[in-house]
DNA sequence: GTCTATAGTAAGATAGAC
DNA sequence: GTCTATCTTACTATAGAC
């Protein structure tokens, strides 16, 4: 990888491998479907939106260069002008939806007070990111195992760091009395099993909204924590 | 597919494509390890256990057959003996492990009385099941868009047989008055997605033996759906 | 920066000897 | 029933014209 590349987990901006283009600035504000709107140029934009839906739905190793190409009107060459690999492609989309992910915890954590309040507020959300982009959070939940050894072993990191919010939450729930939960770090597994395995099964026309789904698993949280349902 | 490795949906016996020895009798006694181990003739054991290891490890389009027949040290064309095709291999793993999840259900359901006792018991056993065999369950649950149109439709089946199970007890405790969910359907998919999610990320050595962890999530199972704890 | 053309490699599956 | 050898196809990635 090159030096501009390798940036983008130092410093939060993504830029282009052959051109130098910064491809993502302000990822951090909005959802996911404007992040991609900011990656320029076009064509690089529209082969990350080609990959995350091509792995999507088959697969990072069924996918092809080939396929990626065509999803986004280009012949097979032209992928390598601003991906240097297959592998570049999913580690750009992981490493993105990792870090939404994060802020995502991070933020409406930090919106409400009280560890009912964040519980609920973190699930709600993060299962409705989930479910809302089921083809993007199915590729950055599923394919970790086609990363590099070094990409994937940055992801954990930042896997570890969601954990520990959410774990967070629950310890300062016990701590304060309102949750009755025998096993923390188990109990987090689970909340975060409930809205990860969203993307597994999640798919439009659905029985219920994302933000409807969000409700009814935020919930389901509150009461795996032994805590009093909100008012 | 040849006549007798589709008899293996209808009749519950696994054959040799080419041998017609049979491979599976007894698979519904015992878990599955046991199950492997009545797979006749030895290559075809040892054949689809190494396919198994391969496809949890790297995925199934990941995997060559070189990989397979090597792990069963074999040369590669020793896999076309017994399986016609590497989507042969999987369709078996993934048929055997879901009829395995289905009788476990049943019997589980079967064996004690009142919807507390029976969720509590099926999610603990479903739990220990996709922890104690997670390189099993990880390929059975992650892999289905492997599986040719014809097989995935027919796992579907399967699939939704398990789910209709829960559900069931589901609704007897909500109609006993035992059980309070706002939504059954919902609910139901919440908790077999905490029992699947185990295969993804369980690996030992684990926090918890694949028994305390079945006993922990079907104490989050009861919480879940408003029980009382059982005593 | 995009294309056509292709190098180089590795895959799934089969032929045919033993 | 297992092997060696190989056919055929398709892949990732690059070269070089424009």
């Amino acid at each position: 990888m090159t030096p501009e590349a390798a940036d983008a987990t130092a410093t939060g901006t993504v830029t282009d491998t052959a051109t130098g283009t910064v491809l993502l600035a302000g990822i951090f504000s909005g959802d996911l479907e404007e992040a991609w709107q900011e990656i320029q140029p076009d064509t690089a934009r529209r082969l990350l939106i080609a990959a995350v839906e091509a792995f999507a739905a088959r697969g990072f190793h069924a996918t092809t260069t080939r396929d990626i190409a065509r999803g986004a009107g280009m012949s097979p060459a032209g992928v390598y002008v601003h991906y240097r690999s297959k592998e570049e492609l999913l580690h750009q989309i992981t490493l993105i939806g990792h870090r939404h992910t994060l802020r995502l915890v991070r933020e409406v954590s930090a919106s409400v007070s009280g560890p009912t309040r964040q519980l609920h507020a973190v699930i709600r959300d993060l299962t409705t990111w989930h479910a809302r982009h089921h083809t993007t959070t199915r590729v950055i939940e599923y394919e970790l195992h086609s990363l590099s050894p070094e990409h994937h072993t940055a992801i954990l990191a930042l896997r570890r760091e969601i954990d520990g919010l959410v774990r967070q939450i629950l310890e300062d729930g016990v701590g304060q009395g309102v949750f009755e939960v025998p096993d923390v770090p188990t109990t987090t597994l689970a909340l975060l099993s409930l809205s990860v395995d969203v993307a597994r099964w999640y798919h439009t026309p659905a029985r219920h909204s994302e933000e409807r789904l969000g409700q009814l698993y935020a919930d389901l949280a509150l009461r795996m924590v032994g805590s009093e349902p909100l008012p």
